[in-house]
DNA sequence: TTATTATTTAGAATAATTCTTGATAAAAAT
DNA sequence: ATTTTTATCAAGAATTATTCTAAATAATAA
């Protein structure tokens, strides 16, 4: 086995941890995420790796994004009840929901004013996880609509 | 007809605008939630409307609690992909979702941080609607754990 | 090797919600 | 006061994103 291709497998392999394992399929969906900014849908995934693997499911993209959201290698993005959408952007961010052409933007949130301290907690409460979501018109619908 | 009772029905009587009736179906769904602070999913506030109208549908339920967020007399409260819960409390406030006992807590905001000033929105974009969400351990279960 | 554990796949199952249809009822028009 | 229109309700069917099941495969550990 040469040492390039060891380097390579060392830099396509994400470690999952927990006993996980780095699989194509894995390493596919991750890949997508990477190269997407427009928080796709689990369906929307699944079109894209399936044009380099043909034979993945469904199921599998669903299975393979929950590991991925489980050990935090990507996000997960609710809003309301629209399926699901996934996000490979880590840093703290806000997201913003078109009405018009149901798109989603990240939104970067302002210097010193984290979601946790918009806030008042109740004492005692341990929070894990905040989130900030905005409704409306992205800037490209609200210009084609004048 | 007595004029007290003109009067009651009067206080009773939310206008819903639009052509839309206030009905006994929909009095009741409304009267529900304005009683509850728990945020009842719509199987929840179906089981309690039930109790004063047996006839009710769920279906029906589900009409009325669409009609009664539409014209913005109470709210619809999601996290991630549960149940849509419903909420009489329409100041602007966040919502703390309790991971262990599924509970989920009204949150007030701090003064002069509401969610619009904590994002930078994407110049021309519209914003209607601000949603800030927190998830974690509610200080009741969180002193059970100890 | 052999045994164990994790993963994939296809399709069935689930569950919250929405839709359809016919019946009823309220409001508007005559 | 009828008639006509429109809104609502109820029951159950349909939808849809997601999860589950089970059998086959593959990777790891013993």
């Amino acid at each position: 086995m040469s040492m390039s291709k060891n380097r390579l497998k060392d830099i396509e392999s994400i470690n999952l941890g927990g006993g996980h394992r780095m699989t194509p399929q894995r390493r596919l969906v991750y890949e997508v995420l990477m190269k997407s900014n427009d928080h796709p849908t689990a369906a929307e995934v699944f079109i894209r790796v399936k044009n380099s693997m043909d034979s993945i499911s469904l199921a599998t993209v669903y299975n393979c994004l929950d590991t991925l959201v489980g050990v935090g290698a990507i996000k997960q993005v609710n809003l309301d009840r629209e399926p699901s959408r996934y996000c490979g952007n880590l840093n703290p961010h806000a997201h913003f929901h078109c009405e018009s052409c149901v798109s989603v933007l990240d939104i970067d949130l302002k210097e010193g004013a984290e979601a946790s301290k918009s806030v008042k907690l109740p004492r005692g409460a341990k929070a894990e996880k905040f989130e900030i979501a905005v409704r409306g018109i992205c800037p490209k619908c609200a210009r084609q609509k004048k």
